[in-house]
DNA sequence: GATGAATGAGTCTTCATTCAT
DNA sequence: CATGAATGAAGACTCATTCAT
C-alpha cells in the first residue's frame, strides 16, 4: 500500500541495469554489436524493449557504458602506477595477474576486440580506452628503460601487441588455445 | 556498336568484378562490414546497385569472395611447403616476407581482423581461412620441433598469436606503430 | 501525520488538478499537443507520471478538460445575453473586454488555434466550443440586424473571422503584433 | 530489354514525387502532420513505405517540400511587385484573385494553418513563409501609405490578419462559410 | 550487360498507459 | 494519495534484394 521508498527504487534500478548490461555484454561479445538488436537483448533478459530505454539512452550509450564499466573493473583489479618502476618480480606478477583477469573476463575481451577492429564502433569508446592504456604503456616503457633497453617505447608496443595477439587467439577459441604454455613462454621470455 | 565477342564480354565481366571487389574491400575495411551498404559500394564504384547482384549473389557472397581472393593472393605470394623443414635463414626470410605482404595489403588485414573477431562473420569464411593457416601452423610446428623445442605446437601458436597482435596494432594505426623496430625485434628473438 | 479530513483531501485533489491542468496548458500551447508527452507534464509539474492518471483518464481527457475549463472561464468573465440586443456602446465594451481577455489568456488562445485547425483534435472538443460560440454569434447577428444590415449572419461570421485572425496573429507573435492599434481600428470600424 | 533512358527515369521520378506530395498534402491537411504516419501516406498512395524515402529524406523534408511548392505555386499565380504602388482597382483585383486562389488550394491553406499554429512545425518552414509574406506586407504597407493612412504598417497587419481569419474559417468548414458575401464585404470596406 | 525504382522485413526509439508497492 | 518501473504498440527510417525495362 505504501509506495516504494527511494532506496527500493534505487535497488530495482541497480539490479535491472546490471541485468541489461550483463545480457548486452554477452550478446555483443558473441554475436557482434551490429548483429545484436535491442530486441535480442530484451528477449534474452526477459524484459521489454522499452525498459532498456528506461535505463540507457540508446544502443550506443549501452555499449559505451559496457566499455566504461569493463575498463573501470580492470583498473580496479589492477591499477598500474605509472610513476614507480617495476622490478622483474613485479613484472612477473603483472603478467600472471593479466592472465587471471583475461580468463575471468572472456566476454569483455571478446567485445574489446570486436570494438577496436571496427572503426565505427571504436570511435564510440576511444577516449575511455585511452584512460586504460596510456598509463599501462607508460609503465611498460619505464620498465624497459630501467632494464637498459635502447628503444623502450617500441619494446612496450611490442609487448602490448604480443599480449593482445595472445588474448585475441584465446577468446576466439578458449578451448583449444594452449594458454598456460604460452603464459609460461612469455614469463620465460621476459623474466628469464 | 559492333557486337562484342565472347572474349570481350568475359573481359568486361572480369574488370567489373575486380572493380566491385576492390571497392568493397576498401569500404568493408575502413567502415566495417555492417556499416557499408550495397549502395555505398555501388556509389563509390560508380555503378548501379543492380549490377553488383549481377556478379555476386549477396552481400555475404561478396565478403566471402573477398576473403577467398585475399587468401589466394597470400598463398600465391607465399606458399609454405609444410613438408620440408625450414632452416633458420628460411624462417628469417619468411618473417621478412610476411611484413612486406602486410604493408602491401593493409586493407585486407583490416578486414581480416574485422572478420575473425565477429563470430557471425567468421563462420562465413572459416573454412577458407583454415586452408591458409593449417599448413602454415604445420610448417611452424615442424620448424620448432627441428629446433628441439619441447612443445612445438604451443610455440607455433604463440608465434602466430604474436604476429597477429603486431599486425592488428599496425593496421589500426599504421602511422604510429613502430613496425620496423618490431620486425627487427622478432627477428632477433627467433633468429638470434 | 494526523489523518486528513475529507475536506483536506478534496482540497489536495483540487490543488493537484489545477497544477496539472495549468502545466499541461502551457506545454500544449507552447510545444504543441503531440510534442508534449505525459512525462514532460509530470516533470514540469514535479509530480509522477502515474499521478496524472489519478486525476485524468487519458491525455485526451486532459486536453478536453483544459478546453472545457478555458471556455467556462471565458463564459464566466463574459456571458453574452443572446436575447437582449446590444447597443453601440455595449458592443464597444464587448470588443474592448475581448481584447483584455485575449491578453490575459494567451496560452489558452494558442491552444485554441492548435485545436481548431486539427480536425482530429477538434472533434474532441467541438461540442464544448459550440456552447461558447453559438450564443456569441447569435448575439452578434442580432446586433447587426438591429443596425439594419441586410445580411446579419454573414456580418457576424465576418466579425468573428476577423477577430480570430487578429487573435491568431497576436498569439503567434505577441511582441511584434500592433495589438493596440488594431483594437482601435476595429472600434473605429464598427462604432464609428 | 534495353535499359530505361535517363529521361524515362526522370519521368518516373517526377510522377512518383507528385503522387507522394499530393497524397501527403491531403493527409497532412485533413488529419494533421503528427497524426499522419509515413505508412498512412504510403498506403493511401498505394506504394511502399520505403519508396517515400527514395524521394524524400525524412518526414520533415516532406512537409518542407510541400510548403515550398505550395508557396512557389502561390507566387507563380500571383507575384506582388512590392515596389510599384497599387491603385484601388489593382487592390480590388488583388483581393478577388486571392479568393480564387484560396478556393483552388483549400488543402494547402488547411496545412498552412496547421503549420503556423504549431511552433514545432512552424520552425521547419518559417524561412520559406517569410519569402512569401515579406513582399506581400511591404506591398500592402505601400498601398495604405499612398492612401494617406497614418499607420500603414498596422493597417497592413490588420488587413493580413483579417484575411487569414476569413481563410481559416473557410477551410475549417467550406460548406457553411458565406465566403462570397464576405469577399464582397471586404471589397466594399477597402474599395468603397 | 546495366539501371535504378520498388519492396518489405527489420531496426532503433518513443510514449501512453498500467500496476505493484 | 503517490511513485516510477514496466509494457507494448506504433512510428520513422534503413537496406538487402528483386525486377521491369
Amino acid at each position: 500500500m505504501s509506495p516504494r521508498t527511494p532506496e527500493q527504487f534505487e535497488e530495482i534500478r541497480e539490479t535491472r541495469k546490471m541485468l541489461i548490461l550483463d545480457t548486452a555484454l554477452k550478446l555483443f561479445a558473441n554475436e557482434g554489436f551490429f548483429k545484436t538488436s535491442i530486441s535480442d537483448i530484451a528477449e534474452k533478459a526477459s524484459i521489454s524493449k522499452g525498459l532498456i530505454y528506461n535505463y540507457f539512452e540508446s544502443k550506443e550509450a549501452l555499449i559505451r557504458t559496457i566499455a566504461f564499466n569493463g575498463i573501470d573493473n580492470l583498473l580496479k583489479n589492477f591499477d598500474p602506477n605509472s610513476d614507480s618502476i617495476l622490478t622483474k618480480e613485479e613484472l612477473q606478477y603483472f603478467i600472471e595477474q593479466n592472465f587471471v583477469i583475461l580468463q575471468k573476463n572472456v566476454h569483455f575481451w571478446k567485445l574489446y576486440f570486436g570494438i577496436i577492429v571496427q572503426p565505427q564502433v571504436l570511435k564510440l569508446v576511444e577516449k575511455e580506452l585511452m584512460r586504460l592504456f596510456i598509463p599501462l604503456y607508460k609503465m611498460l616503457e619505464n620498465y624497459f628503460k630501467s632494464q637498459g633497453e635502447e628503444n623502450p617505447a617500441a619494446e612496450a608496443r611490442f609487448f602490448g601487441a604480443m599480449i593482445e595477439g595472445v588474448y585475441m587467439n584465446y577468446v576466439i577459441d578458449p578451448k583449444n588455445f594452449p594458454i598456460e604454455d604460452i603464459k609460461q613462454k612469455i614469463i620465460d621470455l621476459y623474466i628469464k
